[in-house]
DNA sequence: CGTCCCGTTGATCCCTATCAAATGTAGTGG
DNA sequence: CCACTACATTTGATAGGGATCAACGGGACG
C-alpha cells in the first residue's frame, strides 16, 4: 500500500481551484502515480478513456492522427494541466493520442470515479467546464490563425506561446523548457519541417532567437512578437 | 405578464437531457423570448456575456473578427442549439459575433441564472461539459484539417457537414437549408469566394451539386464525400 | 566510431490567392 | 412594371508563397 500523497502537490492547480482540503484528500487518497518515459504515450487516439490525469512534472504532446498518416499536434500538456478529460465530456474513448517528450510523473484517476468527484464536489464540473471552455477558445484562436495568417505568422505566434507557458528565463535569453523539433512547430502550425527551419534559420540570422537540436532560445521577443502580429520582416533588396 | 411557455419547446433537446419536468418549468418560467430579423446579432464579440440562449428556430453563423477585418467563420448554430454560453465557462464576455442568416427565434436566459441552473441540477453542468466538449472535439478536426487537407478537401466536406447538419430532403436533391454564399463558405474553410465559386462551378459541371444566390443543393453526396476524404476529381487530360 | 536522427539548404513546381472585370439576381422606389 | 442599385457569382490572367524533391552536414548516443 502506497503512503498518502501530499495535497501540496495538486492544491495550487487551477482545475482544483477552491476544493476544500477533504475534497483534495479524498481524490490523492485513490490516485495512481504514473511514470512516463521519453517517447512512452500516456494513452493512445481510439483506445477506451479508462484514466484521466494531472501533470506533476515533465512535458507530454497531444496528437491527432489523420487517416493519411500525418501527425497534428493539438497542444503540449504543462505541468499543473489535467489532461484525458474525454470521459468527463461523456466520450468513451480518447480521441488523441498523448505522449511524454521528456521524462514526466503524472498522476491518474479511473474514469469511473469522475462521477465520484463531481457528486461529492460539484466545484469539479465548474471547473472542468471553465478547462474545456479555455481549450475550445484556443482552438478557435488556431483556426482563425490557419485561415488567416500566413506560415512566418503561425510560427512565430506558435514560439511565442510556448515561451510564455514553459519559458524559462537564461543569461541567453528565454528557453523553451523541453525538447522539441522543428518536425513538432510544423506540426503545430501546419506547415512543414523545411518551412520551419528556413524561419529559424533566417531569424537566427537576424538576432532574434538561437537554436539547436530540440532546442529553441529566443532572444527578441519583442520582434517575434510583431512578426507574429502581421509585421512584414526587413526585406534584403535585389 | 407573458403566459407559460411550453414544456415540449425544449425537453427533446440534447442540453435538457434527462431533466426532471420540474427544473424545465423553472427554466422557461424565466426564459426571455428573442426574436431576429435577418442579419440581426444576437450579441457582439467582446461584449459583457450578459445572456445564454438555445435557438427554436432559424439559423445563426458564429464569426470572430480578426484583428485585420478578416471573418472566419466559427460554426452555424441550428434549431435545438444552445449558443452563447460564454458564461458557463466563466468567461466573462462574448468570443465572437453571432447573426442570424435568416429570421430566428431563440430562448434567452440571463447568465447570472447560470449558477442557479446549476445548483438547481447538476445535470445542466453534465450536460453543459458534453455540449462544450463536443465542440472542443470538432474545432480539432477543424484544424486537423486546415493543417493537412487541400482546398477542395475542405471545402468538400464543409458541405458535406451542412447536408448532415440542415439538409433538406427535396425532389432534386439535398438542400441547404438557410442562405448561404461562397463567401460563407469560403470563411468555413479558410480559402477565397472565387476559390469556392471555382470549386462549385466545377462541381455542377459533373452534376455533383446545383446552386444558385445563397442556395447549395447536393446531388451526389456520395461523390462528395469521396472528395472529402482526398480521392482525387477526374482530371480531363489536356 | 558508426549510425541514427535532426537540421540545413538549394532547385523546382503547383496550388491557390490576388487582381480585374463582366454577368446575373433580388429588392426597391418611382 | 421597369429602371436602378446593391450584392452575389462567375471567369480569366497572373504571381507568389510554400510544398515537394533531393542531397548533404552535424551532433548525440550506444
Amino acid at each position: 500500500m502506497s503512503k498518502q500523497l501530499s495535497r501540496s502537490l495538486i492544491k495550487k492547480l487551477d482545475f482544483f481551484k477552491a476544493m476544500p482540503d477533504a475534497a483534495l484528500d479524498a481524490a490523492l487518497e485513490i490516485a495512481q502515480v504514473c511514470r512516463l518515459a521519453d517517447g512512452e504515450a500516456a494513452f493512445h487516439q481510439g483506445e477506451p478513456a479508462t484514466q484521466f490525469f494531472v501533470l506533476l512534472h515533465g512535458h507530454l504532446k497531444v496528437v491527432q492522427v489523420t487517416p493519411e498518416g500525418e501527425q497534428v499536434v493539438v497542444r503540449y500538456v504543462n505541468p499543473g494541466d489535467v489532461f484525458g478529460i474525454a470521459r468527463a465530456m461523456q466520450r468513451s474513448h480518447y480521441p488523441a493520442t498523448t505522449v511524454a517528450v521528456q521524462e514526466s510523473i503524472a498522476l491518474a484517476w479511473p474514469s469511473a470515479e469522475w462521477d465520484e468527484f463531481i457528486s461529492g464536489n460539484p466545484l469539479f464540473a465548474v471547473n472542468a467546464l471553465q478547462t474545456v471552455g479555455q481549450r475550445l477558445q484556443d482552438a478557435h484562436s488556431r483556426i482563425r490563425e490557419l485561415s488567416t495568417e500566413e506560415v512566418e505568422q503561425r510560427v512565430a505566434r506558435a514560439i511565442v506561446r510556448l515561451t510564455d507557458e514553459s519559458g524559462e528565463k537564461t543569461d541567453e535569453g528565454i528557453l523553451i523548457n523541453f525538447p522539441i523539433t522543428r518536425q513538432d512547430i510544423a506540426e503545430m502550425t501546419g506547415t512543414t519541417l523545411h518551412t520551419v527551419s528556413r524561419l529559424l534559420s533566417a531569424w537566427k540570422e537576424r538576432g532574434l532567437v538561437s537554436s539547436g537540436r530540440k532546442r529553441i532560445v529566443v532572444l527578441d521577443v519583442n520582434e517575434l512578437i510583431r512578426l507574429a502580429e502581421g509585421a512584414h520582416p526587413i526585406k534584403t533588396p535585389g
